[in-house]
RNA sequence: GGGGGGUUUCCCGAGUGGUCAAAGGGGUCAGACUGUAAAUCUGAUGGCUCUGCCUUCGCAGGUUCGAAUCCUGCACCCCCCA
């Protein structure tokens, strides 16, 4: 018996985009616990924060009292969603989708609690139904309740069919049904009732009641959440490097509590709502004072925090935080080498050889691309030209500089910035 | 199977024989202003051993002193008809 109204507390954190019976759901999750599902297709060998947002809500369904399943398509992966999409996807290789799987199982066990009782969480693949599915017999069971023109108005579909430049192909078009059945099955096999996902997901949750009322004449729930946009248009968790991974091997702690530390004001409150597990209260006290007085960035502080810390640990946050003071605050040549081997593998760096710096010493432009802080020559050359390169926190004016020993901070580092806030650290062995 | 349209630099998109590394916009990057914010303004934006050289306009050949632009073949995409 689910104490608290889950359909309330996703009201309240601006979780709830659409639903398909705002009437009856409030009722209908308070009466007893239900089962319910949000789906991940392994397209990566790691989620990121796009995916965050299901899963915050499969947690809170759990800490209501309600069973949440985590579901991995290895069965959807291989066929492609066009849902969001514009153009046609090229297909993973079975290989690339097993590792992918794998992944994705593992990232997924940190989110939702898999101990004992009725409530605890179940981690699925779709694959062990749908993998054996005959063609022929899918047609006659599931095919067979779906009508063409119905699928046709869904928007994913709508859209790829008006674009004049890329077509979609009858595989991506059959996506909908898979997903469809997985809900169908999910509820025979496990009496789940509702599914949520990303806005952009509702024609294919939609499609699956559907189906369950046709096949089986029961009615399913759906939920879905907002996509979250920053100021100019584009999506949260995106970088210019790509998405913001969960993975510390594809986006270290630093990195990641370095994205929500510059998360801009207006999307403070919304965050700290959608991704951390503060209570109203504390959220409205850190609002307040964030108002306050914006340029302490309070706000984002914590969000960063209490993200950072469920993602990646108490330890990732340290870490993270750790790297932040040291080259955010001090002077860069009071550093000391054992601070900055703390930080060495959180912040992007590079190991070179110490030769480079004897003689006339490594040019300041082939350092910047060492560290990844420019991708070509001519990109160093600008940066430097226009005023944005740093060599320990100290603005470089000649593109003709030559680093050497004496550049070192500590005895084998030297710290290179470009920009405001981008850092890439030298390391000198050998 | 028949007919038509298309493939340009990160993206959109101009360019139909030399003055094209290729207009314009978007994005991105840097600077100024700030608060490691938003907005705004400025500049940059193929590569390099950089007053020059090299590579790019779907792919492969050809015509020409010279091709993103003309010709031939191939691939892929879209639309219409069957």
């Amino acid at each position: 018996m689910p104490e608290i109204n889950v359909y309330e507390e996703l009201r309240w954190r601006g979780l709830i985009h659409q639903t398909t019976d705002d009437a009856v759901l409030p009722g209908f999750l308070m009466e007893r616990s239900r089962t319910v599902y949000a789906g991940f297709d392994p397209t990566a060998d790691s989620l990121h924060v796009g995916h965050l947002m299901a899963l915050m809500i499969l947690r809170r369904f759990q800490k209501a009292g309600h069973r949440p399943i985590a579901l991995v398509g290895g069965a959807t992966g291989m066929i492609g969603d066009p849902s969001g999409k514009s153009e046609e996807r090229r297909l993973l290789s079975e290989e690339e989708l097993r590792k992918n799987v794998e992944a994705v199982e593992k990232q997924l066990k940190r989110f939702l609690d898999f101990e004992g009782k009725e409530t605890s969480a179940l981690l699925l693949n779709n694959y062990d139904w749908m993998g054996k599915f005959g063609y022929l017999e899918f047609l006659r069971e599931v095919g067979k309740h779906v009508p063409v023109n119905v699928m046709l108005t869904k928007e994913s579909v709508k859209t790829r069919l008006e674009r004049s430049d890329s077509g979609l192909s009858y595989t991506e078009f059959s996506y909908m049904l898979l997903q469809a059945y997985d809900f169908v099955h999910l509820y025979r096999e496990y009496g789940c009732e509702i599914q949520v996902g990303g806005s952009d997901q509702w024609g294919n949750i939609t499609a699956g009641i559907d189906l369950a009322r046709r096949l089986i004449g029961v009615q399913l729930y759906g939920i879905t959440c907002p996509l979250l946009t920053k100021s100019d248009g584009t999506k949260m968790g995106k970088t210019e490097s790509g998405a913001l991974w969960l993975d510390p091997q594809k986006t270290s702690p630093y990195q990641f509590y370095q994205y929500w530390i510059n998360v801009e004001d207006d999307l403070v409150e919304k965050c700290l709502k959608f991704f951390t597990d503060l209570s109203r209260e504390e959220i409205a006290s850190i609002v307040a004072q964030h108002r306050e007085a914006p340029e302490n960035r309070l706000g984002q502080r914590r969000l960063a925090q209490e993200i950072t810390r469920l993602v990646h640990g108490e330890s990732g946050l340290q870490a993270a935080e750790r790297a932040t003071a040291i080259l955010f605050g001090a002077e860069i040549e009071q550093i000391s080498e054992r601070e900055l081997d703390e930080i060495f593998s959180d912040v992007p760096s590079r190991t070179v050889s110490r030769s480079q710096l004897e003689g006339p010493g490594l040019p300041i432009v082939d350092a910047l691309c060492l560290a990844d802080l420019a991708k070509t020559k001519g990109e160093a050359r600008r940066t430097i030209q226009q005023g944005g390169a740093y060599v320990n926190n100290r603005r470089v004016t000649d593109q003709e500089v030559r680093l050497t020993a004496e550049n070192l901070v500590g005895d084998r580092t030297i710290v290179l910035r470009v920009g405001k806030k981008r850092y890439g650290l030298l390391r000198f062995e050998g």
